[in-house]
DNA sequence: GTAGATTAAAAAATCGATTATTCTGTCTAA
DNA sequence: TTAGACAGAATAATCGATTTTTTAATCTAC
């Protein structure tokens, strides 16, 4: 385990979740680690009975296994299971785009253009950080927010976080990024244009870089 | 709320989290209510933690909702969340079924016989309950099982307990639940000719038709 | 009579301590 | 020498009590 930043210790409790949820997506985690709950209190400055809720919570999302009466374990990374995420992804991301296509309205389309040149603002800063990635997940959320389907926008993300505990494994890759980030602005006009099958063309094309890069980085991640 | 069984007090806590889970999908709460959790911990005779532990996870896993400070409720059914819920199942199992039938080998064809002859056994003996179910659930479990996605099969476990809220809301319509019987058979013998097409093509119809008795329960639902 | 404030009761969330389980290192017997 | 048993330490799970927050009821001012 690395380094977890503390809580803004402001109704710490209630947002534990979402820090360790960001912690184990951005891989603060070692894969396979077992956690030690004593030592999670103390440097998330949290109590055990909040702590131990979000623990649960996370099992049951995906982020953490939950072994009889040893405790919580970050999950085992896979070649097959990045397989199995990157072409899930690949199926639900380009149904939801076409049905999002086929149903966004005037406001979806406002959202999309704010949301990519943002990412891109944050791109540009170089900024590395946790805000480029918030940016880069909620740009390929809004893309496909209006799909109609709450389950399948709850399963895409789902698989989001699942790939991104891979893609974020290594450091940046300046140019595929820039390949990726190109993407980004041409699923906007595509989608703009309600090119369905284009914009959903791009969009397994998309993934498919993406997941050359998390596979990469899992290669040699050891 | 009804009249949820008690625990049978053996390692009772652990198994919190599947009585519940078992509970809610079989109705015994109604849709909207919120939990009284002093009233949960003495008729399922568990302690706090454990039960919250279980609320939180079921909270994750799309089963209640959680609110602020405001402890748990069941989630309210709509016509617009069956809509999607079956139009995903029939996506999601037809991908599934279309990879089991590629990949599922002899020891799954056997358990694929199995598993649908002991289905119309509890079916003969009319067995209304429980057992019922949880036989007609591990049908369509295994049917699906070599599909070779972790992910997808966990997606598809909880759209079938979502989709179960539905149709468990009402008494047993035997003219239209023969036909669905009916329909497993064929579902085997489609799959052990490796009949994928077919095979999907049915099972679209299945859930289809199963589609129809949830909503028309759901519609009289009140 | 009604809107807003106040307070008492109820419920949820959290904490600190206790209990149960697993892990680790050492010892014994084959 | 090694497999298995044991004891002590470490850790996870659970409990009972406390604190915080929400809800409901009553009161007051307009």
């Amino acid at each position: 385990m690395n380094k977890p930043m503390q809580l803004s210790s402001t109704k710490a409790s209630r947002s534990i979740y979402d820090v360790l949820r960001r912690d184990l997506v951005g891989g603060r985690f070692k894969a396979g680690e077992k956690l030690a709950i004593n030592t999670l209190k103390e440097q998330y400055q949290v109590g055990l009975s909040p702590l131990r809720e979000a623990l649960n919570k996370l099992a049951a999302y995906g982020l953490l296994i939950q072994e009889n009466q040893r405790g919580f374990r970050v999950p085992k990374l896979s070649r097959e299971e990045l397989d199995d995420i990157a072409r899930l992804r690949t199926e639900l991301e380009g149904m939801a785009l076409e049905r999002a296509i086929a149903h966004g309205d005037a406001v979806w389309e406002a959202d999309l253009l704010a949301a990519a040149h943002r990412l891109k603002r944050a791109d540009i800063t170089l900024d590395k950080g946790e805000e480029w990635e918030r940016l880069h997940t909620h740009f390929h959320r809004t893309l496909v927010a209006p799909c109609g389907s709450v389950w399948l926008l709850r399963f895409i993300e789902q698989l989001h976080d699942q790939f991104d505990r891979y893609r974020r494994l290594g450091p940046k890759m300046p140019t595929i990024r820039q390949e990726l980030d190109e993407q980004h602005h041409e699923l906007v006009e595509l989608a703009l244009q309600r090119d369905a099958t284009a914009a959903r063309a791009l969009m397994d094309d998309h993934i498919h870089k993406s997941y050359e890069v998390a596979l990469a980085r899992y290669q040699q991640h050891a």
